[in-house]
DNA sequence: GACGCTTGTCAGGAATTTGCTGACATGGAG
DNA sequence: CTCCATGTCAGCAAATTCCTGACAAGCGTC
């Protein structure tokens, strides 16, 4: 089976390198710490399997996963993420993702997974599972929503530390409007007060920050 | 020499165990997730060296350094972090590790720290380097600042998304009060508006949080 | 195609919060 | 002893948030 790695640290991403390398039958053909890069990597050697990240640099491992999907249907792709949140989970595996290993799993689950997706099976970790799994009681409103488009382009601003006026500038409309997206949101994901939203938001919308 | 690893990763941990067992004359004895465990580990075996990152549950790297340098002088620390602020860099020298080494970095990186900490010699990852060699252009002012007490635990207040009401509630002391704190910390560290220093303080005060 | 629902846009006005300017006590540095 | 950082608090003007509407465009459904 041949794997293509993608992940923005080039330590973790050499270390998970190896172990792959070291099982049988699997064969690591590139690797890459940048989502445009990714595709071009896939483009170029039709991998079996693609084991990326979902925070990466210029192209987040959702997109990057749908896009490969669509261009290179004979690539499979498989989330390697140090976070669960079951919104990213969900979002994930609605891309087209053939499964979810987190990085608080132990280092076995890496051999399972890839023998998984190596006879076209979705490998979740444990602990993830019960994000599509669904309804156990302790299921918060933030985790199983997609904001619209607007709103969640009033997200990422938010976590980038706009303020509402200057939210309003960068998108050409009122601050009345950024006003109602941010209600409208907090309304949506059960959330009380802007800094609980703001919280929120920086501890998702991250989406390659770093300013 | 003798290598003890701790990152509360266990994937990532697998991964650069690999790489460092890879190396000649390495010998990696002891891994955990923990940092009340890292001490015990430490404690039996005796090692020369820890490679840590800063951030673990149960005791924070920074800490576990010191203690490891006080009880147990044999073993040097190295700290392999995710990130690369200022102020954790030199915390952490201060601390007494012989070294800090970027998960930016590339893989080859990782054999010249551990041959550099064998010789008794401090690594540095190059862009972690500036750290203390100080006063480049663009130091920001965030980057070198330690706030008093009460004003950490303000912050620390801030990250978890706590209102002003409620930080003065939680800390027995008037919301004006708290104000002035917010105030004092935007002057301190150079932020402009309370969404600046919110973002600051859940970039940097997490230490252990999750609720 | 009319109806309902979501999304995107905007405002008015009350209620809160912030930012700014003082103020005062304490305790350590010089 | 004096200076300055720290911790505490208030008054008041300015800014922001919250709440209540409002209206148009798109979408799915019956």
């Amino acid at each position: 089976m041949r794997l293509v790695l993608a992940d923005p640290q080039p330590l973790v991403r050499a270390g998970i390198r190896r172990l792959c390398e070291a099982l049988a039958g699997i064969d690591v053909v590139g690797e890459t710490a940048d989502g445009q890069q990714l595709l071009e990597l896939v483009a170029r050697q039709s991998p079996d399997l693609v084991l990326l990240e979902l925070q990466l640099p210029s192209l987040n491992g959702i997109d990057a996963i749908q896009q490969i999907r669509r261009h290179y249907p004979a690539t499979a792709a498989m989330v390697l993420s140090a976070r669960g949140e079951s919104s990213q989970v969900r979002a994930a595996l609605k891309a087209g993702a053939v499964g979810y290993l987190s990085k608080q799993g132990e280092a076995v689950e890496l051999e399972l997974a890839l023998r998984a997706a190596a006879r076209q099976q979705i490998y979740l970790s444990p602990g993830i599972a019960h994000s599509v799994v669904g309804q156990r009681k302790s299921a918060r409103a933030e985790d199983s929503v997609t904001l619209p488009r607007r709103q969640q382009q009033v997200l990422s601003l938010i976590a980038r530390g706009k303020s509402t006026k200057e939210i309003a500038n960068l998108m050409g409309i009122s601050a009345k409007t950024v006003e109602t997206h941010r209600a409208r949101m907090m309304d949506a994901l059960g959330l009380y007060g802007t800094n609980a939203l703001m919280r929120y938001a920086i501890r998702t919308g991250l989406e390659g920050a770093e300013g």
